[in-house]
DNA sequence: GTCTATAGAACGATAGAC
DNA sequence: GTCTATCGTTCTATAGAC
């Protein structure tokens, strides 16, 4: 039976990408304990079962979720990175369009997510704080690389600070960066309301100001 | 201090104790929706059915160990913030100092846990992420008081500064406290094994440096 | 490919004996 | 206060009709 409500063509594509989308808005909400296939499935307006004929199981599921959204993120920090060392070369990039590199598809929010899709930011900031098993491995799959990159031009940047000081201060710049990623609700509460969570352009230019201040110490 | 060992009175104390001390690691190995009473009551070595004698329930107990691991902390603190406005007065006190109070009691991990207990520092981490919805009303209970008395006397300390700039910084002050404490073994992660997570000293001494800098952004 | 129906397991909570 | 036993619910996953 390939005959859908609306579209005639790739009626599979488009219920796995609905699925995908329900996903990572149900998991944003909640994060992965939360999240139950029936309500993922009630979201995406698909079949229970649906699930596990696309993805075989909740687990494969989120997996999939966070190379959808992973992976474009990480592939556009590379890209541009490499972008700046060849405008800058044979000079060093400077410390703040590294962060601003590395920061900024965080809040632009690339990826394969369709237009009104649920806000990228907020699946990144739960799913670096999901405390289920399986995230053990998350940083090595998508960051271990992307990290090293990163420092190898701050050191290049920053040739005076010795490998320690490089790595606990670069982990200090990635926690402020969590930190703000996972609730930017806590921005209002603090400001009694007079500060708006959702102006990411804002919150961006504080965050990388900050964290460069942080990390040159002076 | 009125049961050493295996004494016989106030057993349910006691009880209530081991409860609390089990839901605490239980708590900071997974977040509140993976943590079972099954997995509580095995780990505290009592019955499945005391949970909800002494607590009620397991949303309530939750509320009992927040309760029990927060207050003490945000006490002392207060207390210690006070201590330093008396010391500098009428100065302000310095903003390093400032946020060395907010971020030691977190670390040295003062509070009702029993000596061997989970560090303090995992559930407060956990509990600063976790997305259930009776967190949403956290911050304000535990925390709106606290975060007002701080940043009144940032504000003293760095009168140059607006109120808006003052709660930006604040909360991209608070975001990094958080994202370091969440895990720290994401600094061993990222320094190859070299740098110690359990360092607790060090990182606190780091952190607030880090902090600092970046609040000052000079 | 999509659905209904359900198996099988785990959970929070409680009743009632001791 | 503490236990066993169990109720009622909800979950993931799958079997099988269409």
């Amino acid at each position: 039976m390939k005959t859908p409500k609306k579209d005639e063509r790739s009626v599979s594509d488009k219920t796995r990408q609905k699925i995908l989308s329900a996903t990572g808005k149900v998991f944003a909400q909640g994060g992965y304990r939360a999240m139950t296939l029936r309500q993922v499935t009630r979201e995406a307006k698909v079949n229970l079962a649906a699930v596990n004929y696309h993805f075989g199981s909740k687990l494969n599921l989120m997996r999939a979720l966070l190379r959808d959204r992973f992976e474009p993120i990480n592939q556009q920090r590379q890209r541009l990175l490499n972008q700046q060392i060849e405008a800058y070369a044979p000079d060093p990039v400077p410390l703040t369009t590294i962060y601003d590199t590395l920061f900024r598809p965080l809040f632009t929010g690339i990826g394969s997510a369709s237009v009104n899709d649920t806000s990228l930011i907020q699946i990144i900031g739960r799913a670096l704080t999901e405390p289920a098993e399986f995230m053990r491995g998350l940083h090595k799959e998508f960051f271990a690389d992307l990290s090293k990159c990163f420092m190898d031009e701050i050191h290049r940047s920053c040739p005076e600070l010795s490998p320690e000081q490089i790595q606990y201060r670069f982990f200090l710049s990635v926690s402020t960066m969590i930190g703000t990623v996972i609730e930017q609700v806590r921005l209002e509460t603090i400001s009694d309301g007079k500060l708006d969570g959702k102006n990411l352009d804002k919150i961006l230019h504080e965050l990388t100001t900050f964290v460069v201040a942080g990390f040159q110490q002076r």
